[in-house]
RNA sequence: GCACCGAUGGUCUAGUGGCUAUGACUUUAGCCUUCCAAGCUAAUAACUCGGGUUCAAAUCCCGAUCGGUGCACCA
């Protein structure tokens, strides 16, 4: 059966969209390279991106190696998590969850070694589940690529599993970028590596993706967004916990999910409105795509709130395009603790607070000569006591065991009254996590279209049995954005279109020429590519320098001026100028 | 990683132990052609890889790779 993943495909290979990877060796499964128009089109699928996080929300994009180094990943729990436990039955092969095994004799199993175990399924000497053959010892398979940094191969290395951790490690230093001041936000558009059991279905699962992330630090008693009000009437379809569980999608204003405590808060919400802006812009097709609450179970501990968007594909069904999650101040956390720095920031409060507060001051030039290598301890003992414990003539403290007596003059203490004027504060993290080869496949998909052509007959449209391939891919992501075409292959002809192709150019359009075989075919050939715009020179050109201009979703065409066609164009495919306003 | 199925020009495909491996579309060059894959002439281009059986293998056998499906894994 040939389904629409099929002979997405087979366009995308034969119009150099998308190919295996290392073909000539005999290909590798989980990698794919974006030919000519592909890598065009992911570029300015990219760029949208950027001009939604970038430019409109002013999250400016860093960049930052793809290798990383061990401790980033023991921090983020890729090194411990990352890797599933896996036991192979010696019989038969099959390979199973160690830890899904002994799910009935374990309290929490996910939490066990492979060491602890291989010994559980000894003990309770449990049998494959499939042969009842005897099993092996459990290992640790990681989804990481491990590497080597420098010679000697001793600095452990990883090529990244996820672009969001630059972001976390840059902290500090955006912060001081962002002028110390919450929210703010960073992005990242890059490759991240994941070594993928048995990588399937195609472009969905690679072993080497890219992914758009932004990293948005918020205030944790703030989550409430500036914006909220421009996207709170975007009706989006919602596929809830509640949904989730009566198998029902909703239709529901963003506003009110919020109201009805459905999201989380604002801001989430307005990511939500964000990633549906895009998807959109990009030419996904808003009824196949919705968004998915995560479950209770299957949020991460950490996670407030969690939301994937899901795009519906011919061949896969829902897949997950987006993950949209409230990480809380998780990451920073982990960070804080793995490189002993501190991550917050310092926030003010609106008007300073007093605060008294009580201070016990030890006399040092007493106690060090007294106390030698153990004054710092008394001294932090004495610290310890509250004001009733330090009024007596005498002092006592315990240090490591042994009681010591302090004379009264050796310590000052008072209560004072001290102005805060704000606090550190670890901040939340918002997460909006996107699949951009994954978002590319499925635009490809919901933008092809067959079609039988219409034959003009004695002014009648009639079915010519013609099959025509379309990709209607929005304008702004169409990797050749113009087609210039003599109507016919004479000089005559050519001529006034290298002189539009020029002035195309100019203004950043690309272009492409055809004049090899007829006009027909020609625009056969820009239809299965997504051009949006043929531009024709006939020979009514050479009279009043006008030419045509075709629309591919209609195949109308409407006479133009060469002169400003450059403006004339740009404004089609940028400004959202209608097409018949694009004629005389 | 396991099991089953498959792999022939760019794409789709015929084919069988035996001459030079079908055909269509595409592409390229030329002719023709005044707006939606028209026609004519020519050209380019393939048996996934490695091993085995055989006088002879694209065909049969084994292994690998890739692809599909199920299991497992995973977003």
């Amino acid at each position: 059966m040939v389904d629409k993943y099929e002979q997405v495909l087979e366009l995308a290979k034969r119009r150099g969209f998308l190919w295996n990877s290392f073909e000539l060796y005999g290909g590798t499964a989980g990698f794919f390279d974006y030919g000519p128009l592909g890598a065009m089109l992911k570029r300015r699928v990219e760029n949208i991106w950027r001009d939604i996080f970038v430019i409109n929300e002013g999250y400016y994009e860093i960049e930052v190696p793809t290798i990383g180094i061990e401790d980033i990943f023991i921090a983020s729990g890729h090194v411990g998590g990352f890797s599933d436990p896996l036991t192979e039955c010696q019989k038969c092969h099959e390979a199973f969850r160690a830890d899904h095994l002994v799910q009935d004799m374990e309290e929490n199993p996910d939490t066990l070694s492979a060491e602890e175990l291989t010994a559980v399924i000894c003990k309770n000497d449990v049998k494959c589940p499939e042969c009842g053959g005897k099993l092996g010892n459990a290992y640790e398979f990681n989804l990481m690529f491990k590497t080597s940094i420098g010679p000697g191969g001793k600095r452990m290395g990883y090529l990244r599993p996820e672009t969001a951790q630059g972001m976390f490690v840059d902290f500090p230093r955006l912060l001081k970028f962002y002028r110390d001041h919450l929210p703010f936000g960073a992005t990242q558009i890059g490759k991240a590596y994941r070594n993928e059991i048995s990588p399937r279905q195609g472009v969905i699962r690679l072993r080497e993706f890219t992914q758009a992330e932004a990293e948005i630090f918020i205030d944790p008693r703030d989550k409430t967004h500036p914006k909220f009000k421009d996207v709170s009437d975007v009706i989006m379809n919602l596929y809830s916990q509640e949904g989730q569980a009566s198998g029902e999608t909703k239709k529901i204003a963003l506003g009110e999910a919020v109201k009805n405590g459905i999201i989380a808060h604002e801001f989430l919400a307005y990511c939500l409105a964000m990633t549906h802006k895009f998807l959109i812009r990009v030419g996904v097709s808003p009824e196949k795509m919705r968004f998915r609450q995560h479950m209770k179970d299957e949020m991460a501990h950490y996670a407030a709130d969690c939301w994937d968007a899901e795009i519906l594909s011919d061949r896969f069904g829902w897949v997950e395009v987006v993950g949209i999650a409230d990480r809380t101040d998780f990451d920073l956390k982990a960070h804080a603790k793995q490189s002993q720095k501190e991550l917050s920031v310092y926030v003010a409060y609106d008007s300073p607070k007093k605060v008294r507060k009580f201070v016990v001051k030890p006399d040092m030039g007493v106690l060090g000569p007294m106390f030698k290598g153990k004054a710092a301890k008394v001294a932090n003992a004495l610290k310890a006591l509250k004001a009733q414990e330090l009024s007596g003539d005498e002092i006592e403290v315990t240090v490591d065991g042994e009681k010591i007596r302090i004379d009264k003059n050796s310590v000052k203490f008072e209560t004072i009254t001290e102005e805060i004027h704000g606090e550190n504060i670890i901040p939340h993290v918002i997460e909006p996590s996107f699949g951009i080869d994954r978002i590319t496949y499925s635009l490809l998909e919901h933008s092809y279209f067959e079609e039988e052509a219409k034959e003009k007959i004695e002014d009648e449209e009639e079915e010519s049995g013609e099959l025509r391939i379309v990709l209607r891919l929005p304008s702004e992501v169409a990797p050749v954005q113009a087609a210039v075409l003599p109507l016919l292959s004479r000089d005559e002809l050519i001529k006034p279109g290298t002189e539009i192709i020029n002035k195309l150019r100019k203004v950043g359009i690309l272009v492409a020429f055809d004049d090899s075989g007829t006009i027909g075919r020609r625009y056969r050939r820009n239809d299965e590519i997504g051009t949006p715009y043929s531009i024709t020179v006939d020979y009514q050109t050479l009279e009043d320098a006008t030419v045509t201009i075709r629309d591919r979703d209609t195949m109308k065409q409407v006479r133009a001026p060469i002169k400003d066609i450059e403006n004339n164009v740009y404004d089609l495919i940028y400004r959202g100028k209608s097409f018949e306003d694009a004629g005389i």
